[in-house]
DNA sequence: CAGTTGATTCGCT
DNA sequence: GCGAATCAACTGG
């Protein structure tokens, strides 16, 4: 995927996605459902801060994989749009196996292969994407994990959007805008549930 | 420096 | 439907 595909505005920029395929050793993942996060006016983004050794990454130029660990045991994979600074990015929430589902398959003995990238941290896992991918450039052929454009792009009528999934805060959603995207219809898109705060831990 | 929480998933009820 | 698992980043004192 030309670099300069990803460069614009992550709104428009997040439902291109749909249908774009993730490479990596073998195992190929078509998109199905993406989630923009805007990084300099976004509560929900990691990067609403500023840069941080963890998001540092999201602010370099488009096409670089922003990889982050999450509660305790999960990895979850994001393309950074936008102009190098902009700290824009989009999670990859859920995705379709097109290929190497003999690699898959014995690694997930107890989901139907739909459910093989439905969810962000099972799409990360089944690609075999952790800490060490973090940075990647997707764009550079000799990278490990490659982003294709859509083979056949998708019927634009399919596209639906929704509010974010599992943002708590003002990011979430009573945000003002739809920052979800997915493919209507697709049996691997995630289902959605609101952010649900939970209760500490009873002392 | 200690306390809290999270862009989640899985297993059991 | 609900709670546990499990740790790095961030927050505030």
């Amino acid at each position: 995927m030309p670099r300069a595909h990803l460069t614009g505005p992550v709104l428009d920029v997040a439902p291109t996605l749909l249908g774009a395929v993730v490479e990596h050793g073998g195992v190929a993942v078509r998109l199905t459902e993406v989630e923009a996060y805007d990084g300099s006016n976004d509560p929900g983004s990691h990067a609403y801060r500023g840069p941080t050794p963890r998001t540092e990454v999201m602010f370099r130029e488009a096409g670089h994989l922003y990889v982050y660990f999450t509660y305790g045991m999960h990895y979850c994979a994001n393309v950074v749009t936008g102009a190098a600074g902009s700290a824009s990015a989009v999670l990859l929430r859920a995705g379709e196996v097109v290929a190497g589902q003999e690699t898959v398959g014995p690694l997930r003995p107890r989901l139907r292969e739909r459910d093989w990238a439905r969810g962000p941290a099972r799409l990360a896992t089944t690609l075999g994407l952790a800490r060490e991918h973090n940075g990647i450039d997707l764009v550079d052929p000799a990278s490990l994990v490659r982003l294709w454009l859509p083979v056949q792009a998708p019927d634009p009528a399919r596209i639906a959007t929704s509010a974010r999934t599992g943002v708590s805060g003002p990011g979430g959603d009573h945000a003002a805008y739809p920052w979800r995207f997915y493919l209507e219809g697709e049996p691997s898109v995630s289902p959605y549930r609101p952010a649900t705060p939970r209760r500490r831990r009873t002392p």
